[in-house]
DNA sequence: ATTGTGGTTCCGATATTTGGAACTCAATTT
DNA sequence: AAATTGAGTTCCAAATATCGGAACCACAAT
């Protein structure tokens, strides 16, 4: 019990780099959480890891470590390389496959998404919050010349995403203040917001406004207009957004989307409350 | 120790289902084998699943298959709707997405399936063997219609497809002996094997001629050929094929192109031996 | 009001995880 | 060639989480 709160404070209240973080209020979730935890580990590295490294950020001891990951390589979460590095095991995919296909979420959303997309000629994303991140659901562009699972599945921070701040602007002010200060700020362009005050000053006008905005702050050239998706009890939050290049897109243009966007995030809420059940 | 015995055979020996079945002979991978194992179960249903459903298939204790289901929750690798349903989480599409994207395999093998492609003009199909599924890492096709997440990550049965016999040819007489008396054979169509016995006949001729065919095996109207792919020691067993409509693609002319998919599978195996390490 | 079904919680017994330390193997240095 | 270092793997007693039967709760149907 008392090693147990040690570890999980250890582990995940101190905000590991590569912590995704946990949806909600942390529970405790044992010898699963633990094994996912390294999971997690691996998949937020840019490259395969090797023992050693996933030791170094993990805290937990050699022995234990190995077991983990050999029962992680052993169900195919994690394979194995040759060369002793570990990478995420394809039997992931026949589990995200069904995680995509059967989301109820994106399914409702995908006839607005192509709506929105035809209005704007732009790229337009769907994303839900997951503690401190935006994971995207959905993406319709112009050209598919872009392979699939380009974007979808992809995982970004919240504080420098359209949907990421749109998404925070719906949360209760308690989630909020949590999530932010899970936060390890990190700019990525001139433009990024890297401090708390400056996000939560941010969150305030999006909630005046129904927008949230991306002027370059993830990546250089890359402009978005977002806005929230929620259910009524907030214990569902996400947005979608219209993106395009700067050279292309002026602050104008961007500006003069903003309602179709939150018409758009309307309608889709709209939708799920007939489809998913009316209160709550 | 005893108990970790019977309960591994009582849930995995008998084959359930479900049981997407180890990739290789089966280790004891403890707690997370059970969790994952309850996680494949909804993975591998065609709807959402309520509690009692899971119960009725997953031989576990109420206490225990309700804790293990919260914990998955928790960690958000499922989701519990509001009707008590639980289906796939989306926090496995981020694991996927590195998985897909990092994955060697099919990095090396993309641009050879679309010089397949070009030179056929039909879909062609990557994936790799896993217990008695194959997993679909990845397709190229003309018209770019289909939704993505189509087939990638899409899990079907060894025994009726062009790549999984591919596949099994290429495992060792041990190994396809053990995954062919994991399958519980079902007749998709008219022409579907459904016997050992008659699959392990088809195997022999595929080792012979280096060519699987799926002949309307899995659905109607659809043909294939395939070969298969797979490292010097077998520890990776793959394949890739060419589909079409039946009616499109007459028996003579899909023979025709057994051997440019032979030479394709030939020409993957040789780029990952000179990329992944030459000998093993 | 009563029964039934589906889901959730409890808690002692028990099997599993834990984690420090010793060990193996290969590559590198002396 | 012997020794050293680094990386990964194995062991086992102690600590702890899981297990699982049974009681409990919520709600719908009778």
């Amino acid at each position: 019990m008392s090693n147990r709160t040690e570890n999980t404070a250890s582990q995940q209240g101190e905000i590991e780099a590569t912590d995704t973080g946990p949806a909600r209020s942390r529970v405790d979730t044992g010898t699963l959480g633990k094994a996912i935890s390294v999971l997690d580990i691996v998949a937020s590295a840019d490259e395969p890891m090797r023992f050693t490294d996933i030791l170094a950020v993990s805290d937990q001891p050699r022995g234990t470590l190995h077991r983990q990951l050999s029962n992680l390589v052993e169900e195919g979460l994690l394979s194995l390389g040759r060369d002793h590095s570990y990478s995420v095991g394809i039997r992931l995919l026949k589990f995200a496959a069904k995680a995509w296909a059967g989301n109820q979420f994106r399914v409702i959303a995908e006839p607005h998404l192509r709506n929105l997309h035809d209005l704007t000629g732009e790229t337009v994303h769907l994303g839900v919050l997951r503690g401190n991140e935006v994971i995207y659901l959905d993406k319709v562009e112009s050209r598919q010349a872009v392979r699939m699972y380009s974007q979808i599945g992809n995982a970004s921070p919240v504080y420098c995403t359209g949907v990421g701040k749109a998404g925070l602007s719906a949360l209760p002010d308690a989630e909020l203040r949590a999530v932010v200060a899970s936060i390890k700020f990190r700019r990525f362009t001139d433009s990024t917001l890297d401090t708390p005050e400056a996000l939560l000053r941010e969150i305030e006008e999006i909630r005046a406004s129904g927008n949230a905005y991306d002027r370059e702050e993830h990546e250089p050239g890359i402009r978005c207009v977002a806005a929230p998706i929620y259910s009524a009890d907030r214990s569902f939050v996400g947005g979608l957004s219209v993106t395009g290049p700067a050279y292309r897109i002026s602050s104008e243009l961007l500006e003069s989307w903003a309602v179709l966007v939150r018409n758009t995030a309307g309608a889709i809420m709209d939708d799920m409350g007939a489809r998913l059940g009316p209160r709550t």
